[in-house]
DNA sequence: AATGAATGAGCCTTCATTCAT
DNA sequence: GATGAATGAAGGCTCATTCAT
């Protein structure tokens, strides 16, 4: 990915920050400049000066909100890279559900909106934080598949996991109090997923061999 | 759910089918209310006279939109409720892949937007509308893991189906051009979902009854 | 031309008036909506409303004051038909001075100001403006000169009179006290405009028979 | 006229020549402080910082141009003083209409922007610039009517000359494209206006002698 | 009952100018 | 002396809503 526009200056970072902050509680037309703009003690024409746009400002945010998560939240969430397949796969899982889950990463609620909003110029930041975690994931699924297997195979149980993790956390987060009476322990529902999709990753195994 | 609103007039009826049209398109606050009325071919001023405001002719439309989409998919795909907890399980799982995919409809469109928007009104009916189907799941789950099992098991396997049907689906639906690489053919997916949590479902009793 | 947009509303008609007025005399650019509105005693948003842009409504507001101009001065002057050419290029003479010098007549204020800015929609207005104009005059200028002229000839001739009645009027038009000594009377100017330029038509003449 | 501000310094100058260029495509009013400075590879600041203000700078710019149209186009286009009165009319007839006809000559584009805009401080230039060449004109038309005319008709004789160079030369310079059929040839029109006009100085002249 | 004209609040943006360094 | 960041005033436009008919 693009590093972000340079913002060394204090005035940009700021107005980065409570973009962040006014898109992820609002969206994108409900935010308003002057809102970000008096919560980042800037001038009303400040945008405009450093970012040219509402727009151009948004996709910054953007990026900023989400380099800052990959920095927290580095995707294997310590597993060393010699573990079993078993553990490196539960260490995304739980990587994954960990960096979802954080309160202060409004990373999630911008990617919430920008689904309803498809600003088309966003899809590429999207694949650029999803696809190498996918490919990630899927190199770890086909390892604990072996050779035999198909890439659509693959693709779906990365999908299984995937949404298992991402799905019930948007929920969540929309509003604490009245989500759906769901998840409230992160670290058992981690536990869950993880075994749940070994099981099923097994059985797809299991399958291949009846096949074969 | 309390009934919609009686609109036996017809301008009414356009309105509504247009709301939807227009309002899974282009979300809330994107819509207006001319678009709206300009597509249903009424008078500019006929939504505040049908439905006093554009933000109750958006949920009178989401009303709409749901009944629609529960006549046209029935929660249980057809199998019968002598089957099997296995075969009741899937046919859940096909029916609900089957109506979040199918192309004419639009409710879940409109959920997407809802998530970004927040109208903060509309979460009854999100309940409204999960709730009888989670109900339903986890009375099944609870017939395949036996007595034994907790609560938060059941609905940790709940979510963990659940979520491997909305999740790809919704982002399917976003922009079916640019998707990532996902869900090609919705039958083969769903078998892949079933199989894949059945196995997890067992693999929760087999863990069961080692601790037992 | 096509007939201006419809405005039997009032308050279309006096936001037309207004935006002539002031469009005359601030030059788009300088003109505000808001200054418009308020002269038509309107709504900020009306011009919006009626005529969607500011643009529109300038060029509609040009479109007013030409039909306006030219229903209060025919181009001949109530010179018949049936007079010689030399009465009747006279009589066209005199109208085109008449047209531009009445101090009611903000057309050639907006025309000067559109000079300027080149909204290039609006030469289409002006061609057809000018164009009939020159037509006639070519028209009695090639009845002067005989068969033997050439086109380019009738053009210079019809440039030279129309530029001595268009141009010290422009500029005594900008402002009437500054403008630089010129026309104080425009019967005498006029009178001398037709023999001026009689003699150079007449001049021609004498040449073409002198090389045939 | 007085001097320009001093302006030896390079900034200065290039943001004079720019200022001629940008005010010259887009008037006062569409030319931006901005734009003329990125032109001028000077900072945002350098207009306020040189010339205090933007309507100083236009000011500026507008002598500028015009002192350097001036030394390029002496008024006489080198007819020598001891000529016929019949020659050197002539010879400031073509002086005039290569002048403004210059492609290099940005002066007549910002004068005809200036009409629109009216900053009431350029009349004063404008009179700077016409008026000694109108008196140089009207001497010459005063030689060739001889002591008994009225000044009001060798002003009348002097506007219809100088009209007839101005106005279709402005007229071709608005867009060299659209422009109502005019002047193709610059020479064949100077041609024509000196033969239309000298007879029409002739008919006045005989005019005045039946009078007499 | 229903319409089309009209409203007013609010938002994004532009731009000349100023200020601190 | 000169720069780049920052300001504030103002303008055009959108849009849900209301009003008079």
């Amino acid at each position: 990915m693009k590093a972000s526009r340079e913002c060394s200056k204090k005035t940009c970072k700021n107005l980065l920050a409570a973009a962040v902050d006014v898109f992820a509680e609002k969206g994108y037309r409900d935010a308003t400049v002057a809102e970000i703009c008096s919560l980042a003690k800037a001038n009303i024409a400040a945008v405009n000066y450093h970012f040219r746009d509402k727009e151009t400002l948004y996709r910054e945010a953007w990026r900023y909100a989400f380099s800052e998560s990959i920095k927290a939240y580095p995707p294997d969430a310590g597993v060393s890279k010699t573990s079993s397949p078993e553990e490196r796969l539960k260490g995304q899982i739980v990587a994954l559900l960990q960096r979802i889950h954080s309160k202060k990463n409004k990373e999630i609620l911008i990617i919430l909106k920008e689904f309803a909003n498809s600003t088309e110029l966003l899809h590429e930041i999207m694949r650029e934080m999803l696809l190498p975690l996918q490919m990630k994931m899927q190199a770890t699924i086909r390892e604990l598949l072996g050779p035999d297997v198909s890439d659509s195979q693959i693709q779906f149980c990365e999908i299984s996991i995937i949404s298992q993790c991402v799905n019930p956390m948007v929920l969540k987060k929309k509003n604490e109090k009245n989500a759906p009476p769901g998840i409230g322990n992160v670290k058992a529902y981690a536990e869950h997923v993880a075994r749940f999709s070994l099981a099923g990753i097994h059985a797809i195994q299991a399958e291949l061999k009846k096949h074969k």
